[in-house]
DNA sequence: GAAAAATCTTGACACTGACAAAATTGGCGC
DNA sequence: GCGCCAATTTTGTCAGTGTCAAGATTTTTC
């Protein structure tokens, strides 16, 4: 035997998946506490490791934070890819399931969603993260392109149609994170599916 | 003489507009640090104050960047009829110039209107502080309500129309202060008023 | 199998927000 | 004028935070 239960993983003094463990705690640590009252040695106590142990790993805690975004992104494009998968091939559908999947992320995951957004994810960001929200943002732009065609997008109005439908998805997720849509919100997110097309569908004029 | 000079007021032992001056404080320091990054001591020290001194004005931190919060309702919602007055009283003119306003706002005070909607300004605040918030909703409200007539507002229709114009500057506000509309926000705010229009009016297909 | 690198722990430091107790001041009745 | 009370501010303290340095332990490499 070698005492190697524990927490998150094996417990030995070289927890050996601890980058990855403390994205998870700190995922937990996230949406338990938000984004003030997060705290990275309590972070680091949910791994089962001391307060500095982190250090190794991520350089400060902007950069844990940082990586969880990241992650955070990479699962927005796969929510949002999914909701395309269900919406078959219809260009219009297509359309609106980007949107739908962008809001859905959102309502499941208030707390990443707005750290995701919020300002430590600003300014100077690493390369590898703005890869990831420049992913998520490409499954917009590539919606778009299928409905107005590919060399339109390259015209004034063709960002214009992109950055509409993004404020629009953008909108509605953070007004309805935020609380200010409580007669849309108090439903089911099925039940909302039909108003968010409705909202998606405006800033594109459909 | 009396020694009466200092930074913000006549500094004697009862500062005597201490609440002022810690909101005027509390606001370069939040623009300057950003709302991580924000502290209480700092702003004390700003104010020419002890440590301890914003207590019996504040019962703590989040109390203080709530009233700060409240301030920028006030300012926004000024913002909004501000715009409002250059635009003539064209029903149209008035709905576009009230998202302009809201942008605008967005554009000049980031942080502070960052703080609004974060985290801190949506569960369980003061009944003066939602005054001021529902206030400036109000402004966007009666814009449309202007336009549709006040008896399509109280419609299902009628709330989406409200929802998509709020959805649609929130989104823009954000995603400009974010940095993601690079193309559009190097230039100045003038020459967005165009685009602002143009997106203002998608949510309720003008 | 020993040396080196990586990983984790312990300990320390300055800083933070919040609380308690003492000090200072202004306002009130007299 | 005087004295007391309440409001305001200061000083002192405490637990908690993020980060750094040094030591302990393990894994890797040669």
């Amino acid at each position: 035997m070698s005492g190697r239960e524990n927490n998150a993983a094996t417990r030995r003094y070289h927890h050996g998946e601890l980058r990855e463990a403390l994205l998870a705690a700190a995922e937990m640590e996230l949406s338990e506490k938000g984004e003030d009252g997060f705290s990275l040695r309590s972070t680091a106590k949910r791994a089962g490791v001391s307060h500095a142990a982190p250090a190794h790993h991520f350089r400060d805690v902007t950069a844990l934070l940082l990586g969880l975004a990241q992650r955070g992104f990479e699962r927005l494009t796969a929510t949002m890819k999914e909701e395309q998968a269900e919406a078959g091939d219809d260009p219009e559908a297509l359309y609106v399931a980007s949107g739908v999947g962008y809001i859905r992320f959102a309502a499941e995951n208030p707390a990443l969603f707005q750290l995701m957004f919020g300002p430590r994810s600003q300014h100077g960001v690493p390369t590898e993260f703005a890869k990831a929200a420049d992913a998520s943002f490409s499954v917009l732009v590539n919606a778009v392109a299928r409905l107005r065609g590919a060399e339109f997008l390259k015209t004034e109005d063709g960002w214009r149609d992109v950055a509409a439908a993004w404020m629009m998805v953008h909108g509605y997720a953070y007004l309805a994170i935020g609380g200010k849509l409580g007669w849309l919100t108090d439903q089911s997110f099925d039940r909302q599916r039909p108003v968010i097309a409705d909202m998606v569908r405006r800033a594109l004029r459909l």
